[in-house]
RNA sequence: GGGCUCGUGGUCUAGUGGUUAUGACAUCGCUCUCACACAGCGAAGGCCGCCGGUUCAAAUCCGGCCGGGCCCA
């Protein structure tokens, strides 16, 4: 009977589940690992990047389980923000701005919420065992009690505060755009070439937006531009409107688009908007809500952009400051709803401080472990270049309200800790009336940006404020997994919330992961078709062999699909399968006891290997080196060699008692990512021997003695009777049919395990024979300290070597001055023996005869 | 435009100084071999993206270019 991975799979998910396999027990003594899972987010269907990364969490949950390690590893849902918002109008065919605040929040909590039981089924069918003990979920009030209370905190602390800050504005529907919302269109538009003059000389910079003249704060230009090295510092006067500006440097100014020379405005575009803040401009409002220049427009105030800006062109010509005007092809943001192009408006918002403390949060960037390392420096390069401090009010509605009231006058009243969660639309504020002006209050129609909420999971999963004692011994979590796309949101939020509340990093380690592409190495889209459905491949190959796959994608690197991988991790599964098949046949069939071989030391020495191999990979989360080093020990030497060499003498105790073992510790190894096999063979073949209830509850195996010498023993033994199965082969010998003598061709001794060889290749005598092979050296390979000796004498001497082989007998070679030891120098040679096929390894050679 | 990253047989991947470059999938041969034909053994297939530099020696280090990816509040 084949494996029947479905059946399999549906069994151990639910058994794990029932028998609570892997939940966290708060009284273990056991060291917790403890991971800061990525709340998934609750917008619906499974893509395969979740499967992906999840995977990868699941494999180090797993893995640090079998260390013996008590694993907290919450079950958790990101509910708030946009996307669900978008879902909710799409579906119910609403408008969000258009429709009662309180009641599209309930229907986008309801989304949300008829989601979630769907991915807790996804992710049990990838075996997926993220602990339902530790259940949270963004939007519910517990979660969002401490944001609101660490954003308080952090209030009275000063930490956060209100100041102006632009928004991506749409004039015509005169709401700001979050970022999401922008889309951006490639459109025509004019750079013109205008004349701004100064003391004794003239600069003429180039500008898409001649109506923000008025509001140009200072000229800049790039301080590695030749032409205008001695401007900077200078002033000139802004044409028509004749204000005086500076003329500022600044890298970000791109020398060869236009003149090289711009206005920085407020606030025209982005680039503007980093050159206040870096330069520390006055903003000035330029723009009003509706898309019309302001009074500080003088006698163009209350002009649409566009009339303003062809009535500006038109005077800049007649007063002779208009140089030219081009058409150039530029990307504008505008509004996804209605298309028109979007303005940035300076309105009041909540800020967090993060400026001041760039250089902290460098440092704790440095004492976080990072994997892989690089990923280190995005966090450092995104630190260096931030200009203003961390915006968290955003003007939508499925999200955390702020916990604020304020009067008419603008003075504001945060919420008492006690209150939360508190809704200011719906609540009362904490002291009736403003306390400075005694006018009523009115609740924040604001709320978080969902940073703001994700960012404290490390805080929420230790149970801070709500429980000291578990605080102290959670935090600071093991490890934060994650995207490599929210370095600079989600793992530079929380390492900036966590230290500015805690004093202490939020996690010792991070770990962060690429993306899946499709099989063309492009993003995924629906609309480009490339996309892959997890589901068709769960259901096709099996979760072992999707996660088999995703073992094999190095971290931190992006991806293509590829299906292949999944047909690999299938085989792979199926060998597991058979192989437990073997030990399970044979277990409790033994008739006689029997002292370990040569062969048996050799595969506990390549276990030892693989086990530490194996180990090392894990920690550093290298699961493509762990897989593929389990791998070629699970399928090379265990089942193409040594289950071979066994099946002569599986009838003795101790032979038996080996295979047990090895295939046994091969299953713990193999288990973080092939858990559903692992668990279906503990099952069948060892449970009862081992007295658990699952595979997760051994530990991982730790090193087994064994001889080294009888281990050398066993792998010349082993390498013969691979070389001699192959000529059976060749010489179409059945494996199973008899042979009248084997041979062994060598100059020196060479010690086999004569038993194994007869058993195993079924030979009637075993003959060695010497000096009637002729050699010929293909090829010699140096060690590396032997090529840092002779350097550029190598070639040479190599040359030489194969020329004349004979002079490495000498065992020192003196060449050109130099004394070479012949051990250094490994040989390639073919060999041949008249009429008679043979098999060589590096000391010996093999023959069959019928 | 900037930062980081990747570019290796048909396809995908291992390898970060040492001279016939690892393995998988696909292809072709031979074998039902008593755990497994989802297997075993074997064969063919590569100017290691391009150009230049450092070195006795470069897929590997450095520089430039080309192409892909993530991010730029």
């Amino acid at each position: 009977m084949p494996y029947d991975f479905k059946e399999s799979e549906r069994k151990w998910s639910s058994f794990w589940n029932d028998e609570r396999i892997f939940q966290y027990d708060f009284h273990s003594s056991k060291p917790t690992y403890s991971i800061d899972t990525p709340p998934r987010y609750a917008s619906g269907k499974m893509h395969i990047g979740h499967a992906f990364h999840y995977s990868h969490i699941d494999m180090v949950a797993k893995y640090h389980k079998l260390k013996g390690e008590e694993v907290f590893f919450p079950l958790c849902f990101d509910v708030n923000g946009m996307p669900i918002e978008v879902n909710v109008e799409k579906k119910y065919g609403i408008r969000m701005r258009e429709y009662d605040r309180q009641k599209f929040v309930k229907l986008c909590e309801d989304f949300a919420e008829s989601n979630i039981q769907a991915m807790i089924a996804q992710f049990k069918s990838l075996g997926i065992t993220a602990d339902p003990s530790l259940y949270f979920k963004t939007d519910s009030e517990m979660y969002r009690k401490y944001t609101q209370i660490s954003f308080i905190r952090m209030y009275r602390n000063g930490l956060a505060y209100r100041g102006k800050h632009p928004v991506n504005w749409c004039p015509r529907c005169e709401t700001a755009i979050a970022e999401s919302e922008i889309v951006y269109e490639e459109r025509e538009v004019f750079l013109y070439d205008v004349r701004f003059r100064g003391e004794g000389f003239e600069l003429v910079i180039s500008t898409t937006r001649p109506e923000l003249l008025f509001a140009c704060l200072a000229v800049a230009v790039n301080p590695t531009d030749e032409r205008y090295s001695s401007f900077g510092g200078r002033k000139v006067k802004i044409p028509i409107f004749e204000k005086e500006v500076p003329v500022i440097t600044d890298e970000e100014v791109i020398k060869d688009f236009g003149t090289g020379a711009e206005m920085v405005c407020s606030v025209g575009d982005k680039t503007d908007l980093r050159m206040i803040y870096r330069h520390s401009l006055p903003f000035l409002k330029s723009i009003d809500e509706r898309g019309r220049l302001t009074e500080n427009a003088g006698r163009y105030a209350n002009l649409s952009v566009q009339d303003a800006k062809k009535r500006i062109v038109e005077d800049l010509e007649a007063s002779g400051n208009l140089v030219s005007a081009k058409n150039i092809k530029q990307n504008v943001g505008t509004c996804w709803r209605c298309g028109a192009p979007l303005e940035f408006l300076q309105k009041e918002q909540w800020f967090i401080r993060s400026i001041d403390f760039k250089e902290d949060l460098k440092r704790w960037t440095n004492e976080l472990e990072w994997y892989p390392q690089f990923m280190k420096k995005r966090l450092e390069d995104w630190i260096d270049s931030l200009s203003w401090d961390w915006v968290i009010s955003r003007q939508r509605y499925f999200a955390t309200p702020i916990p604020v009231w304020e009067c008419e006058n603008g003075h504001v009243v945060v919420a008492e800790e006690e209150q939360c969660y508190v809704d200011p639309l719906i609540d009362p504020p904490p002291t009736g009336k403003c306390p400075v002006c005694q006018l009523p209050l009115k609740g924040s129609e604001e709320v978080f940006d969902t940073w703001m909420d994700s960012s404290i999971s490390p805080l929420f999963n230790t149970f801070y404020v709500r429980d000291g004692d578990l605080f102290s011994k959670l935090y600071p979590m093991s490890l934060r997994p994650q995207g490599q796309d929210i370095i600079r949101t989600w793992a530079y939020y929380s390492l900036l919330r966590g230290n500015l509340l805690t004093g202490k990093n939020p996690w010792k380690s991070i770990m962060v992961d690429g993306n899946i592409m499709a099989p063309d190495g492009r993003p995924m889209h629906a609309s480009w078709g490339n996309v892959v459905d997890p589901n068709v491949l769960l259901e096709k190959y099996g979760a072992d062999a999707f996660r088999y796959f995703t073992a094999s994608c190095s971290l931190g690197e992006d991806t293509a699909f590829r299906e292949r991988d999944l047909v690999r991790g299938q085989r792979f599964v199926n060998k597991i399968y058979n192989l437990v098949n073997f030990v399970d046949f044979y277990n409790g069939k033994q008739s006689k006891s029997d002292d370990l071989r040569p062969a048996d030391h050799w595969i506990l020495r390549q276990m030892n290997i693989t086990l530490e191999q194996v180990k090392e990979a894990m920690d550093k989360f290298e699961f493509d080196r762990a897989a593929r080093i389990i791998e070629s020990f699970v399928w090379h030497d265990v089942a193409d060699n040594y289950v071979e060499i066994v099946k002569h003498r599986i009838d003795g105790i101790g032979t038996f008692n080996t295979v047990y073992r090895v295939i046994l510790s091969s299953l713990v190894m193999v288990a973080p990512i092939f858990p559903f096999i692992a668990e279906d063979s503990f099952q069948r073949a060892f449970r009862a021997t081992e007295g658990k209830k699952s595979i997760f509850e051994l530990e991982f195996p730790d090193k087994v003695p064994f001889n080294e010498e009888k281990a050398v023993t066993g792998e010349t033994t082993v390498r013969a009777i691979a070389m001699m199965r192959d000529l059976k082969v060749k010489e179409k010998i059945p494996l199973s049919g008899e042979i009248a003598e084997a041979s062994i061709f060598s100059d020196s001794k060479i010690d086999v395990d004569e038993g194994d060889i007869i058993g195993t290749i079924k030979a009637k005598q075993i003959s060695y024979k010497r000096g009637e092979v002729e050699e010929k050296v293909l090829s010699a390979k140096l060690t590396p300290e032997l090529y840092s000796v002779l350097r550029e004498k190598a070639g040479n001497f190599l040359k030489n070597l194969t020329e004349d082989p004979k002079m490495l007998d000498a065992g020192t070679i003196e060449f050109e001055g130099v004394t070479i030891r012949s051990k250094d120098i490994i040989l390639t040679k073919s060999y041949h023996i008249q009429g008679k096929n043979v098999n060589c390894g590096n000391h010996f050679c093999v023959s069959v005869s019928k």
